[in-house]
Parts: C-alpha cells; sequence; structure tokens
DNA sequence: AACGCGTGTTCCAGCTAGTGGAACAAACTT
DNA sequence: AAGTTTGTTCCACTAGCTGGAACACGCGTT
C-alpha cells in the first residue's frame, strides 16, 4: 500500500484470472472475472502480448497465458540456489523412501511449493506449485514455522486469525517439532495423508526452507514414520551444510552477531 | 502498435532485467538498466512485490524474481494440452534414445522449448526454456517451418533479413524435410552438436510443434540418424494422434473445409 | 441473403493517476 | 564521525490512462 502503480495491479489480476480458469478466455469474459471495462481490458492484454506474457489466438481472438513467462521462471529457480542444491538431494531422498518429496521455500509469511518429485513420475509442475500456502497448517509449514523467532511466529498465528486455545495448541507443536528436529502430520492439509519435514537454515542459521515426505496415512507405521524423520532429517541438513550452514547453535541459542 | 499500456511494458522490462541478471539487484542497479528513474523503478518494484511477481530481501533490500510467477507457469503449461499429452511419449522416446529430448512449441514466428528431458538427469527447467528461437534455426525449427503454408515461410524468412540465395537453400531443405518427415541438422545451433525433430500436427493439421532428439555429432552415424529419424517420428505422430490428427492427408493435400 | 446479436476493436474528451526531480533517511565505507 | 552510496518519500505537473460510446467483424438465425 505505499506508492503503486494500478495498470500494473490490474495487468496482474488479468494474469491471475488467465491462470486460474486454465483455459484460453476472451476479452469481455476477462473483463468480467476483473470488473473492469471492456476496452482497459482490452489495452491490457495488447500490451502482455507484446511482452509475450500473453498469447493470443488469432482465429479464436481468445487470449491465454504465453511463453514468456516460462522464461521468468526458469530465472526463479536459477536465482534460489536453494532449489539448485536441494535438487540431487530430493532425488536422493525420493530413492529411498519411495515416496513424493518435495521443497518448500518460505516466502514472507507463507510457503510455496517450488519443487515437486512424485512417486511414480518424474518432476513436475504439477497443480499447486507456487501457490502460497500458510505455514501453520501442514508439516511442511511447521517444519519452518517452528524455528522463526518466537514474536514472529505469534504474529503470524495471529494474523491467520487463530483463537488463543488455537494458537496454544500449535505452540506446544512447535516445541514438539523443534525438539524431534522434524515434524509428522496427518491429514492436516489432504484428507488421507501424511506428510513428514525438516526445516533448512542458510548460513545465518534461520530456516527458510523445508524438505517434506509425502506419502498415505496407511502406508505410515511408526517404524516408517520413525525413519522418514531420520531420513528427511539427514536430507534437510545435508542441504543446509551446502547453504553454508554450521551446525554449531543449535535453534534456541541462536548466535547474535 | 496498437493502444498499449507503458506502466505495464516498464515492469515487464523490470522483470526481464531481473531475470537475465540470474541474481537479486538493487533499485538504482535495475533503475540504469532499464533506464528509468529511480523512483518510477521503486514504485514498479512495490507493485510487483505486491503481487508477488517479485520478492524483497528486507535486510539486504535487493529484489529478485518472486514465486508467484511460478503459479503462472504451471497455469502456462496446463492450458497447453500439448505439453501434457506429449510428455510420457517424451519419456519414452528418451528411454529408447538414450539422449536429451524435448518438446518445441511455434510460438507466432517463433519457438520456444517447454520441455526438456536430460540424458542423464530429469525433467529441469534450464537456461533455455521459454526463449523464443528463430524457426529457420535448428532441426526443432525447421520440422515446424517445413508444413507451413508456403507463403507464410517466404514471409517469415524475409523477416529473418535472409538474402535471396539463403532462402533458395532453405526453401531446398524444407522439401527434403517434407519428404522425410523429420529434419536433421549438425551443428546449426549448437556447435558439435546434432538433433532430429518431426514435427506435430494439431487436428487442423497445422505443424504447431515438435519433438526433438539432441545428441552430439561424433555418436551420430548414418545408422543411429536414421533410427533417430524413425523413433521421433513415431513419437511425433503419436502426440498428433492424441491431439485429434486423423493422418488422411498428407502435409501437402491441406483439407479445406 | 439479409438481419440481428454478441463479440472484439478503436476513438476521444476528461481528468485520474503515473512521472521524475529533489529532498530525506538509512546504511555501508573510510 | 564525516562522507558516500543506496533506498525511500514528497509533490507539482501533465502525460497517459480510463471507460463510455461508436464502430467493425463474425456467427447463427430467420
Amino acid at each position: 500500500m505505499p506508492q503503486t502503480i494500478q495498470s500494473i495491479e490490474r495487468a496482474a489480476r488479468v494474469l491471475a484470472a488467465l491462470s486460474d480458469s486454465g483455459d484460453r478466455m476472451g476479452v469481455t469474459e476477462i473483463a468480467n472475472k476483473v470488473n473492469l471495462g471492456k476496452s482497459t481490458v482490452h489495452r491490457i492484454l495488447a500490451t502482455l502480448v507484446q511482452v509475450r506474457f500473453v498469447r493470443l489466438d488469432p482465429t479464436s481472438r481468445q487470449y491465454a497465458l504465453g511463453y514468456g513467462l516460462l522464461q521468468l521462471t526458469s530465472g526463479v529457480l536459477r536465482e534460489s540456489e536453494v532449489s539448485m542444491i536441494a535438487l540431487p538431494h530430493l532425488r536422493d531422498l525420493r530413492q529411498k523412501t519411495q515416496e513424493t518429496v518435495s521443497l518448500n521455500l518460505r516466502d514472507n509469511r507463507h510457503r510455496v511449493v517450488v519443487e515437486r518429485l512424485d512417486t511414480s513420475h518424474e518432476i513436475r509442475y504439477v497443480a499447486e506449485i507456487g501457490w502460497p500456502l500458510p505455514l501453520h497448517v501442514g508439516a511442511g509449514g511447521k517444519a519452518i514455522l517452528a524455528f522463526m523467532d518466537e514474536a514472529e511466529v505469534l504474529s503470524v498465528l495471529e494474523d491467520a486469525k487463530l483463537s488463543a486455545n488455537q494458537i496454544r495448541n500449535v505452540t506446544r507443536e512447535l516445541k514438539e517439532i523443534r525438539a524431534a528436529g522434524s515434524a509428522f502430520t496427518l491429514g492436516e492439509r489432504l484428507p488421507g495423508a501424511g506428510s513428514i519435514s525438516a526445516p533448512v537454515f542458510n548460513h545465518e542459521a534461520v530456516a527458510i526452507a523445508s524438505v517434506n515426505v509425502l506419502s498415505l496415512e496407511a502406508r505410515l507405521n511408526a517404524a516408517t514414520v520413525r525413519n522418514f524423520r531420520r531420513l528427511v532429517r539427514a536430507t534437510a541438513m545435508a542441504v543446509s551444510g551446502e547453504l553454508g550452514w554450521r551446525a554449531i547453535a543449535t535453534h534456541r541459542q541462536r548466535i547474535n552477531e
């Protein structure tokens, strides 16, 4: 809300509209969806076409997301060294667990899945990749949340409109996660699924990401959970190590420089 | 060009700048690169941060591409059914050839690599994904070009500023490609590399994509080339078939409805 | 064929909302 | 502690964005 440009916001809304109606759309259709006049939307689209963020099928006169966006995406991933470093370790982890593994990055007060290796298939940009998820739901989020500043955690939970009681519960759970070094949740985000996560630390010892194994409740007995916790933790620590994290200080005694 | 909005163009330039300097940047650095005032760039960035196309590292006060873009990208690929359909076939092809395979989509007068399966590694969004490449360079482009309207081909080649002589050469080559049903080039785009491609047709029998195998010149003797041509062609035809292409009409006798 | 409806596209006057220089603040450097 | 660089905010000016209305096109109906 500081100083901001609305044409750009509006362009972003148009792109979002195109994105989540996963299909091509006409001008008026988009105009209705974003609540703007046809002419305005038309001008926005013309601009986005020019920069290849949108492509126009000239025969059907319909608009769809353009390939110029792929160009940017490769930049996103290349820039974040975490995913570059993590990828081989994630492959290892999938190999050992034979389950779907993924990498969550913290993005402000949310987390985002940026890599995902499916069990039977190869890496694929599926639905949920890129979508912001709350930090306090699912093992992948909690593993990060558990190692954040206490004040920040509270502010995140309050932002999420949790009741005092819920906050107490989550806080206790985070304590357990800190003690175990890994998080385990059952059906919290996806019914019938269970997931195990461990945090990744950067060279400043802040939790910037988490490594995640996703399995089915039915397949997770106590022994496998214990095993997965160990494996996930090892993976996360390997990545952290490559990021320059030195395990001198535990999470509680943060170095104050 | 038509009616277009410059704030959005400028925002795109900012994103492009962030993308190809694959690293995080400061406001003034970006401002210089896109030739705009600091304050303007600052406002643009603030807006892009708000829509999560850019993220701001609060400590270093540097900007980088944001994860909101990933959200859009998954939309790009989901929308284009071609890549969805092609993926399993590409895996097959890689399995059989043990080489790097990729999928090119035609984007107006260019082509774009949208999927790529590396030899030894799994699918990865590497450097060149998303970048527009000319249609008349490399097997992947020529395989598409060879099955376009003659008039359109000429206009593409003239746009590319080819001499009359070069145009003649390319045209002859395209004829051979039509006859063979696949294209083969040596070191045309990447020195020392050789690549074999075949076109993918949609239900209207227009060439909208090409399947590509990339190998090394040293590894390509006459027999393997022949073999790869066969395999690439089979893959491309399988994909075309799923797209609704019926092989009744050959490329020359286009159906006029 | 002619007609009408629903599209996408263009025009234009009004005035919002983006612009960029310059002042301010904060953060490194020396 | 002074100096230099970089990020951020302010503000008057007017460039450029806006959206209603008019136009043009394509498609299906009569």
